[in-house]
DNA sequence: ACTAACATGTAAGTAGTTACATGATTCT
DNA sequence: AGAATCATGTAACTACTTACATGTTAGT
């Protein structure tokens, strides 16, 4: 089974909070986390069915007048502890979206450690000022080597769009560091 | 033959610059645009293959002495206009990339027409700020609804994880239409 | 009368990644 | 001696999207 699939924690995670059918968590995941995290129902209803067999959720049907049946997903004890050793995981700080990783943990923040959290957005602090710094060396180099390259004002436009994304990034780091120390 | 693939677009507007081989290509979209545009070998090969025979690029063999065959590929007149084509084509403000669609048109700016690409940029922008708007929005019903919530403070973040990305959207919009200015 | 919401699911297709195979050459 | 670069390619896999099928009920 796929139980590595990052999709699926985030499945695993909102059942976390509240149970729900596959309907339910589709639209409640896209509305939360939908600009950075996207679901289909092409998902939802296979990974809800995969969990259950893997014993982290459980199933219970509820017979309605007229409509189809609903199917009740309920996290398992086993599926609280999968959920928070993924939380716990260490990040990979070569992933091409430790963003949307981090983001999507926090959402879950609730089940994870207030230190390990903290960590966590630190590391993508890091991640994203490297970013930063990354894209002002490419934009010098650009220049340098592209003197009189026609294309040069739109390769530094696409650069500049690198940096500022990273910066942002950073930025939002330092409010949601200050946010967490509130929590504590 | 699937040409609607946005990936053989990015090729596509590459080989408008310079003719590459496979691996050139590769190189240089990771290092350009490879914050916003992912592109590996196993696409890259195919997709050429694939431009060629559609008559868009065209190919040459150039044999190396104890190396493999390098296949240089050139952009054809044929790839040039259905190039224009695209980048002067309607966006679709449903989609849930624009930024990178509109990244990636003005990564390839030099072949687009200075009022289209300010058009576009615009229209970049004032869907950036129908997002921040959502997500503030998003924002003040969540504190409403879930008021004791233990989760709610997770999720406030994450939300604004999506103004502030939203927001820094829009100042680069501006930034970029200034840099656009510029260029008339 | 009609539209949206409720509710499940799958089949087919698209896009993209990863890992392998091959092997000389140039740089450290 | 060993690593990185040059250079192509594919097979298998993973992830995800889109479109369809089905049918009631509640709201406008």
């Amino acid at each position: 089974m796929q139980t590595k699939n990052t999709t699926s924690f985030a499945i695993l995670g909102a059942l976390a909070s509240r149970a729900s059918s596959g309907y339910d968590l589709k639209k409640f995941l896209e509305q939360q986390i939908g600009h950075f995290w996207k679901i289909s129902y092409g998902q939802v209803y296979p990974l809800l069915k995969v969990l259950a067999q893997a014993n982290l959720a459980s199933v219970k049907e509820q017979t309605q007048k007229g409509r189809p049946p609903r199917y009740l997903y309920k996290i398992t004890p086993a599926g609280k502890s999968e959920l928070r050793n993924w939380l716990h995981s260490p990040l990979d700080p070569e992933s091409p979206n430790l963003d949307r990783e981090v983001m999507l943990r926090l959402f879950f923040g609730r089940f994870s450690e207030a230190n390990m959290r903290t960590r966590q957005v630190e590391q993508l602090k890091a991640w994203a000022q490297g970013r930063a710094d990354q894209h002002a060396a490419a934009g010098k180099a650009l220049k340098q080597q592209h003197e009189s390259n026609p294309d040069l004002p739109f390769w530094l436009i696409t650069a500049s769009s690198g940096t500022a994304a990273a910066i942002a990034l950073a930025d939002w780091c330092d409010q949601t560091l200050t946010a967490l120390k509130g929590l504590k």
